[in-house]
DNA sequence: ACCGGCTCATTTTTT
DNA sequence: ATGAGCCGGT
């Protein structure tokens, strides 16, 4: 068969097209369940089997690795099915997967050695810390997160700290610039990037070095960009170089879809595409093939709610299939057995198997509630991202002895393990030791090396560290001598950290233990997969890079629970999603924030997300009362449950009867007076009377937003100056509430309004 | 130097 | 509610 009739059959017309466009600009806007992943891998087998570009000179960018990797399983498969054989590694990359492919190659240009190592957001932290130590910036004035989070929107505009300056019109002050400064000395002295670092000396590399990027430029004759409403700026600045030489850059994404704004996602840089590329041919796939029709049509009826967007309409020819399922419960836990309950039920009746079902949150906090109750009904599950499987401490710490085998100089990971497991080395030695090498500007493991020839510390303490550099040499030696495998294990042996462990009886020890051997399965399952590529350079960027080790094994039949997040791009049969409460979805953060509707429209879209991602059935659950921070939370259901019409949803409640339904008005769907009315456009001061409060008309008799309610002793009153550790000074513009419920609003300098419970918020009058 | 108890912050979301 | 970091006692 010809290769073009192949990839294209069962394709509709726009499908078909988008296919068959390879050259040129081309911008495909795709609706939730069009097909994309298949137009796209369709469209590079296509490119790749009729031998228009080889396998290597295609490049294709995603955002998860899930996406990555589900791209490349399905690329190898049409490829095998076509004939095509592929010798080379395709270039089916995340933005910072292709980076650090890049940068193995060149990164020596820009001063670093081959071996540079990865920060994750923890370990920039510990960075941070220290760097504000050796500034003497106090840490309780100015928390390290601030800086943290700061220098990282810098750089995810690509700006280094003196482009910074140039720019700090906003929010950046003169301290920020002067941490980033130093930060970037101590990992440049570490021989290790961040996460962010990874785009942005990616494209400082590009600026510095023409002829690598013309290289790449020239190599990558087409380019397309999955999720293009997620791209920021830095990864935009890096398409469009890489674009350049032959303008085949092919973007997909849908703006209905963007929810990383808070990672620096810019929706305009699609919207904008057509002015950077006005030749670009734009194809839209509006036809959903994934859902029911009345999943569809509810998704469609919330995400109409939001204003930005391009012209684009969902349909579908499914048939409407169930009504979409909202239930009301007392609390958390009645919502996790609902859940639970339900899914067992199907499954018994005959509908699928575990695997088909899915449990979408807004925070992963919520995923504990759920995992008690299906484990008590023998509910096999699986968890996806949450708690990371590498930021566990005992993993962190063998990766960190692996780190420093091959990198010495990264100082975050000698100070994590100098004393693990501890072998007499304290906090004053380790002080010493860091002081020492800030003084000769050489990093601690030379300046260990250094102080025990000439015996600054006392002979007991020089012994311990001997030791400790023994151990370490040894094992730089055995990290490139050994296997990945047998390494492993021996910097399990020679550590004595499993023995360390043994040792200790504890359930937690007994945790640990579990969780190494799961690293060795880990380990064992990669060298498998990457046969003589499986080093432990690239071992440690895996796990850097890749953080849930489920999908090494997803084979097993279980229910699958994840963050609404982390769902985007994959479907189930049926979906659970939890939680749609005010407050926590749309989360009270985007309630709160000055700059108000942008942000609700953007949990609008994980709505959608969520909603989009069920194929038959789709439940919504909230519960009426919910614990959180240990304190009774009563909100109400969220909006988005009120944006779907009445007439596709099945409305039901375990708790009638109970005395404060019809409070928040929802006992029963149709004669609420706040259903189906945006009536949440109202003043933010009766969110918060729904927020932290246990009866209607307690909070009813809550002063107004603009109200004065500073008598009564109350620590706070308009026009008050006061500092916020987190941002800074900023006067008192309102107050509201009284007793524990006593919040101010504080405009900040930058004229940003932020409203804090005074009881938790660290305020300070100045 | 180590340990245990205490306080405090923490809950958006990911590479 | 829970875990991480801090302080003070040994």
């Amino acid at each position: 068969m010809d290769v073009l009739e192949f990839v294209t059959k069962n394709l509709n017309p726009p499908q078909k097209e988008a296919v068959e466009t390879f050259s040129g600009p081309l911008l495909i806007l795709a609706g939730a369940g069009s097909g994309k992943t298949r137009v796209l891998t369709h469209r590079m087998a296509n490119i790749i089997g009729q031998g228009i570009a080889s396998p290597d000179e295609v490049l294709c960018v995603t955002f998860t690795n899930k996406a990555a990797k589900e791209m490349e399983h399905r690329m190898y498969k049409i490829l095998a099915d076509l004939g095509a054989r592929v010798h080379s590694q395709l270039w089916i990359n995340t933005f910072h997967s292709f980076c650090v492919r890049v940068l193995r190659q060149h990164l020596t240009l820009l001063d670093y050695k081959p071996y540079f190592g990865i920060y994750d957001s923890s370990d920039s932290l510990s960075q941070i810390k220290k760097v504000m130590a050796a500034l003497d910036i106090n840490d309780k004035m100015y928390p390290p997160k601030n800086f943290q989070s700061r220098i990282s929107q810098a750089k995810m505009l690509g700006l280094s700290p003196e482009g910074l300056e140039k720019n700090s019109r906003r929010l950046l002050d003169a301290k920020t610039v002067e941490v980033y400064k130093a930060y970037e000395r101590e990992m440049k002295k570490a021989n290790s990037l961040d996460f962010d670092d990874l785009l942005m000396k990616t494209y400082e590399l590009f600026r510095m070095y023409p002829d690598v990027l013309k290289m790449y430029q020239e190599k990558f004759r087409f380019i397309m960009v999955d999720e293009y409403q997620d791209t920021n700026h830095i990864q935009y600045l890096i398409v469009q170089m890489l674009a350049k030489a032959h303008r085949n850059l092919c973007v997909v994404g849908d703006e209905d879809q963007s929810i990383y704004s808070w990672r620096g996602a810019d929706i305009k840089n699609i919207l904008d595409f057509e002015k950077d590329f006005p030749e670009a041919k734009v194809i839209k796939l509006e036809e959903n093939y994934r859902s029911s029709a009345n999943i569809v049509n509810a998704a469609t009826a919330v995400i109409k709610n939001n204003s930005e967007r391009k012209d684009k309409t969902l349909f579908t020819s499914n048939e409407s299939g169930d009504l979409i399922q909202v239930r009301e419960e007392k609390n958390e836990y009645d919502e996790a057995r609902f859940v639970a309950k339900t899914i067992q039920t199907m499954i018994n009746e005959g509908s699928g198997s575990y695997n088909d079902y899915a449990i979408f949150y807004r925070t992963n906090a919520q995923s504990r509630v759920l995992e008690e109750q299906l484990r008590t009904l023998g509910i096999p599950y699986r968890l996806v991202g949450g708690v990371r499987f590498y930021e566990r401490m005992e993993i962190k710490d063998m990766l960190s002895f692996m780190k420093l085998a091959i990198n010495p100089a990264d100082d975050i990971a000698l100070k994590r393990i100098i004393n693990v497991p501890a072998r007499g080395i304290g906090k004053t030695t380790i002080e010493k030791i860091e002081e020492y090498a800030a003084q000769q500007n050489i990093s601690m493991y030379i300046a260990a090396q250094k102080a025990c020839d000439e015996r600054v510390f006392n002979a007991g303490t020089t012994g311990k560290i001997r030791r400790f550099l023994t151990l370490m040499d040894e094992l730089q030696g055995s990290a490139t001598s050994f296997k990945l495998v047998d390494f492993y294990h021996i910097v399990l042996d020679r550590t004595e950290y499993l023995t360390a462990l043994k040792k200790d009886e504890s359930p937690e020890a007994q945790a640990r233990i579990e969780n190494l051997e799961e690293l060795d399965n880990a380990i064992a399952q990669f060298a498998k997969e990457r046969g003589d590529e499986a080093t432990l350079t690239s071992f440690l960027e895996e796990m850097a890079l890749v953080n849930d080790v489920d999908s090494l094994d997803q084979e097993q039949n279980s229910v699958t629970m994840m963050t609404l997040h982390i769902s985007k791009g994959l479907e189930f049969p049926y979906v659970f999603v939890v939680g749609m409460e005010e407050n926590l979805f749309p989360s009270a953060r985007s309630l709160d924030t000055g700059d108000g509707e942008e942000d609700v429209q953007e949990e609008r879209r994980l709505a959608y997300v969520g909603m989009t991602r069920a194929r038959q059935k789709l439940w919504l659950t909230y519960a009426k009362m919910r614990r959180v921070w240990g304190q009774e939370q009563f909100n109400p259901p969220s909006r988005f449950i009120k944006e779907i019409p009445e007439e596709l949803v099945e409305f039901k409640t375990s708790s009638e009867g109970l005395r404060f339904v019809s409070k928040y008005g929802s006992s029963s769907y149709d004669n609420d007076e706040n259903f189906g009315r945006p009536r949440w456009g109202a003043s933010s001061a009766d969110r918060n009377r729904a927020r932290n409060t246990e009866s209607y008309d307690e909070a009813q008799a809550f002063p107004d937003y603009e109200g004065d309610s500073s008598g009564g002793g109350a620590p706070f009153s308009k026009g008050m100056r006061v500092r916020h550790p987190t941002f800074g000074a900023g006067t008192v513009y309102a107050t509201e509430g009284a007793g524990e419920n006593f919040k101010v609003s504080v405009m900040f300098t930058d004229n940003t309004v932020k409203k804090f419970v005074v009881k938790y918020a660290r305020l300070e009058r100045i």
